[in-house]
RNA sequence: GUUCUUGUAGCUCAGCUGGAUAGAGCAGCAGUUUCCUAAACUGUGUGUCGGAGGUUCAAGUCCUCUCAAGAACACCA
């Protein structure tokens, strides 16, 4: 349909009596009116009033007598205080969508400008020995969407869990297995027990001071490769992966690489002296530290700490430096929430020191999101309450099964798999990435309305129709005609932006743009189903609308496949 | 205190890079299944777009100020 607007630019050009503006500016000013009854296209004339000196209304009246519609894809003109509304050929609007349509067919939306770039997503960065809570959850679903979209729109896309294995808090933990270790079996349930004896420990290093500074020192043990620490260390984290992975496989995510703080810890004395080398390393307070005023950031980065350790500053720093290396990526986003949004621009900044080639650095991008609130307020692990994912996602799961129970359906377990964490996916992707959300598990687990399922369930609708069809007609066999209707043509175009909406989704790294599309596009199937007959003894209409039944499939299949949601056979 | 983010219907949110009468879902009420799956469809809303100024032919959208909520602000990540 892009060919029409340019159609009616030319057109408007041409009656136009001055050649300062050109048909490039003219199709950028022109609109798809909200309401139909303004037509398929609109120019608002207010722009030119300045340069042809007349009131937008008689320009817009002035062009209407101009331009010459005979011969074109344009059925009539309407004045309509100071905008020029075009009406299109209803015909030529189905012929020119479903033409873009059928090149692309099953990969329809695909786009190439990310050709030749490779781009790095970093996401979920769960850490080690602590559960899974829904805290965790946004970043993972969200990188994986944004993973998947950059993939489709050409990309080469490289997922990366930048696992939280490394720090005090590990020393913690070592510290508090060795106190009490013994009381727990770590052959099941390894990580409830795990975050349980860090809370103990953390309320014993709130209630003593000293106890604080052995797991600093511990800490420092582990960073030079203490036998004992190191052999823990490495216990905890291959017990937390193992639960990590089950969460993965449900929401099916996967990452190319687990690459954790813990790898870059032998990596950061290049950092440090690189940024000595610039004279970009002050001293503060005993610390190491680059200060950023002149950067309009008044908080310094701390590079080394007052002890001598590392902070993960120095670490993200050193997988910048690593992973320009590696991978030569012209993008690396961090899908992160907002409450590091100091740090990240702390980092990138300081990045700029480190000798690295500007494409790299241009390329970082910190993608932040809200936060997720309890009712009861914040969640925190050392406090305990929090809501388990895989609790969610059971809860999800059995709540598909309870409204299915009643039909006839084969392989309901499967089905309300797919379904129930459907649902929890979109929940998560319904909205913008920045909103803070407070949890609520009556909302996640809403299955009518704007939901996972209700796209799922019209996604699953065309599939039944055309299996009911038992064929898919030939673009040839269309008669554009019989798809002229209010709701074929509402469906037609909403179909044919499909592509529009991917790439500006990808532009903002914002996934809920693709979710809301998915649900206009089931809204706009469930309305022309209910108003049109498809299946009939009219093959002519009957071929249309499955063709139109065809296209909602396909791209209804694709949204939610670069949401992450799978669709069912039935359902 | 400083910086960032958010503020649109009872609730949760859309609103494209300023454009015509600000839209959905949920909740509520009233309807629709001898007819391709009712996880559906139809009808039903008196909104100071947090407030005040300003820019513009045109502001929910841009600028300034202001109020409210959330977050961050040096050795946690």
């Amino acid at each position: 349909m892009d060919d029409i607007k340019e159609v009616i630019a030319k057109l408007i050009e041409n009656a136009i009596e001055n050649s300062e503006i050109n048909t490039q500016e003219i199709k950028e000013y022109i609109e798809i009116p909200k309401e139909e009854s303004n037509g398929d296209y609109a120019f608002p004339c207010f722009k030119l009033a300045k340069v042809l000196r007349q009131a937008p209304n008689q320009i817009a009246e002035n062009l209407k007598n101009n331009i010459i519609t005979d011969g074109t894809v344009i059925d009539k003109i309407e004045s309509v205080s100071g905008y020029l509304n075009f009406f299109v050929d209803k015909s030529q609007i189905v012929k020119s969508a479903i033409e873009k349509f059928d090149i692309q067919k099953k990969d329809y939306g695909k786009l190439d400008v990310g050709n030749g770039k490779r781009v790095l997503v970093e996401y979920s960065s769960p850490n080690i020995a602590k559960p899974f809570h829904i805290g965790h959850l946004k970043t993972t679903i969200i990188g994986n969407a944004l993973y998947n979209i950059y993939k489709y729109c050409g990309y080469e896309t490289i997922s990366l869990n930048h696992l939280g294995d490394y720090g005090t808090q590990f020393a913690k933990l070592i510290e508090g297995y060795k106190r009490w270790g013994k009381e727990y079996d770590l052959s099941t349930n390894a990580i409830d027990k795990l975050s349980e004896i860090y809370k103990r420990i953390n309320e014993l290093c709130e209630e003593d001071e000293n106890v604080l500074e052995e797991c600093r020192q511990t800490f420092k043990k582990l960073e030079g490769g203490d036998e004992y620490c190191v052999k823990l260390w490495n216990e905890f984290k291959e017990l937390s992966l193992k639960e990590f992975d089950k969460i993965y496989d449900l929401l099916n995510v996967k990452f190319d690489s687990y690459k954790g703080e813990a790898f870059y810890s032998d990596k950061m004395q290049e950092v440090i002296d690189i940024l000595e080398k610039n004279g970009k390393l002050t001293e503060s307070q005993g610390a190491k530290v680059v200060d950023l005023t002149d950067k309009g950031i008044k908080a310094p980065c701390i590079i080394q700490k007052s002890n001598g350790s590392s902070i993960y500053a120095t670490r993200d720093l050193a997988a910048i430096l690593y992973r320009a290396r590696t991978y030569d990526f012209d993008k690396c986003i961090y899908v992160v929430g907002e409450e590091q949004n100091l740090h990240f621009k702390q980092v990138f900044e300081v990045a700029k020191y480190l000798d690295l080639d500007e494409k790299y650095t241009n390329g970082l991008e910190h993608v932040s999101y809200g936060m997720i609130f309890l009712p009861e307020g914040k969640m925190s692990t050392r406090k305990g309450n929090f809501v388990k994912v895989e609790d969610l996602l059971n809860e999800s799961i059995s709540k598909a099964k309870e409204i299915m129970q009643d039909r006839s359906l084969e392989d309901k377990e499967k089905i309300a798999k797919q379904v129930g964490i459907g649902a929890v996916i979109f929940e998560d992707l319904k909205e913008s990435r920045i909103k803070n959300q407070i949890f609520d598990l009556n909302e996640a687990l809403n299955f009518n309305g704007e939901t996972g399922p209700y796209v799922q369930y019209m996604a699953v609708r065309t599939k039944s129709v055309l299996d009911k069809a038992g064929y898919v007609p030939n673009k040839d066999d269309v008669d554009f005609n019989v798809l002229t209707d209010d709701s074929s043509i509402k469906l037609m175009k909403l179909i044919n932006n499909f592509d529009k909406i991917i790439l500006n989704s990808m532009d903002k790294n914002e996934p809920s743009i693709i979710t809301r599309y998915s649900v206009d596009v089931a809204k706009a199937y469930s309305i022309f189903y209910n108003n049109n007959k498809i299946l009939s003894e009219d093959r002519e209409s009957q071929n249309a609308r499955l063709y139109l039944t065809y296209m909602t499939k396909i791209t209804l299949e694709n949204a939610l496949k670069l949401l992450g949601i799978e669709v069912p056979e039935k359902m």
